[in-house]
DNA sequence: TAGCGTGCTGAACATGCGTTCAGCACGGAC
DNA sequence: GTCCGTGCTGAACGCATGTTCAGCACGCTA
């Protein structure tokens, strides 16, 4: 199967054959999970396999190739999509309604459901956004002051990311990414009550724990400090 | 390779061939993630490949067996190990503790991280747990009341969990069961500090988020019910 | 016009997988 | 003793995959 345009330099409309093969890449990917083939792939780009393998070098090089891809596209794309409390996973949400971004969200959710490392920097992003979102909400009045600033807000986006996982179809099935948008709206709005509940008014109705907590880490108590490790 | 015992009834020391398949595929798909073959199992087993299909009949059916060997170990131990408030993450972290549940403890953790409702009748029971451990608390004056019990108990504990999973390795690489005891500990550790905080102090300074919220909803209301949906 | 490199193809290869199947050993039933 | 069913084996099959490779088409350069 040829493209229409065979000219090498991409015109108006139609993309070079290594942008057609990334986008589709993407797209795969966060439909058919991260284990989706090669020829799949291929075939929606309108391509062969081998030009796949002749343009990025190996699979591995080519979902490189898409994580660095969406690396840049969140980057670019965080300008335009307010940041909010929950960390990343609200941004996920955000930019899932923006037309076309869907296949972006559903290739990092698929990359973190994968596990490992893979996206560990853009997580780490998140994680840095946070601390910069509740330091100003800190400096505003309305965010409570801390202990672990930096361990807080990776505890919260965390957590938020991870929930969202859970609720995923699993690797194998199908992820359909005209419901996406819509599918996350209803989970953001069907945890809004109890998220907006449990950070206004506080679980425990005494302090007890937290007290009991603190003054065991009195001495040499390292406050704020993050280890990362793998078992 | 023939067992050293050609009894059929097991005696004691050694079990039946279909025993050892089950514990030697929750131990493969803990170690190697839920993609492990059957013929790596079967080498564990000291069997061969055929005998798995013998006794389950396919992949699949070895995978439901498994599920089953795991929900019911689950529920018997549950009896043994405290329940504690941040839902069944802290039950997996406790139960990893005890020897020779890491392989137990590891399984679910993959099963999660692969997504889909595999394990979704246990997460459902941590999340009945949570709730009735929650109304104990608020019945002990500990806990604050909520206007949407069985939802916060749900976002709770898929918060708790699917931090978990953004931990773990990627599906094809190795956990390490040694390790994994002392690798939930540290990450319990961790974050305990921020949980307690931001459970016992709000995060957010006053109630105008929440009140905003509360007031869009105050007509027909549905003070708690759960969808639940995949995309 | 001749040469050449780039983009690209399609067939082929090697590998690993789940699954099938014909058959063996053995222990209890009759 | 004979029969039969159960537990079990090991070779084989069919399939899908990532990857390799020889070669084609085309546009640029000289």
């Amino acid at each position: 199967m040829r493209s229409a345009r065979t000219s090498t330099t991409a015109s108006d409309g139609d993309l070079t054959g290594r942008a057609r093969i990334l986008q589709a890449a993407v797209n795969r990917f966060a439909v058919d999970g991260t284990a989706a083939p090669l020829r799949a792939i291929a075939s929606d780009a309108g391509v062969s396999a081998g030009l796949i393998l002749h343009h990025f070098g190996s699979r591995e090089g080519l979902r490189e190739a898409c994580d660095e891809l969406v690396l840049t596209q969140m980057r670019e794309s965080k300008t335009s999509v307010v940041a909010r409390p929950s960390g990343g996973a609200a941004l996920l949400v955000q930019l899932a309604q923006v037309e076309g971004y869907a296949a972006l969200v559903g290739y990092v959710l698929r990359c973190l459901q994968e596990g490992g490392p893979r996206l560990r920097t853009l997580v780490d992003h998140m994680v840095e956004d946070a601390v910069a979102y509740l330091h100003e909400g800190e400096a505003a009045g309305t965010v409570s002051r801390s202990r672990f600033p930096q361990a807080r807000a990776r505890f919260m986006v965390e957590q938020a990311l991870g929930a969202l996982l859970l609720q995923l179809p699993a690797q194998q099935d199908r992820l359909d990414l005209q419901e996406l948008p819509r599918w996350l709206r209803d989970y953001s709005e069907r945890i809004v009550g109890p998220a907006l509940e449990l950070y206004t008014e506080p679980l425990f109705t005494d302090s007890s724990l937290l007290d009991a907590y603190l003054s065991t880490t009195t001495t040499a108590a390292p406050t704020d400090h993050e280890r990362a490790s793998t078992p």
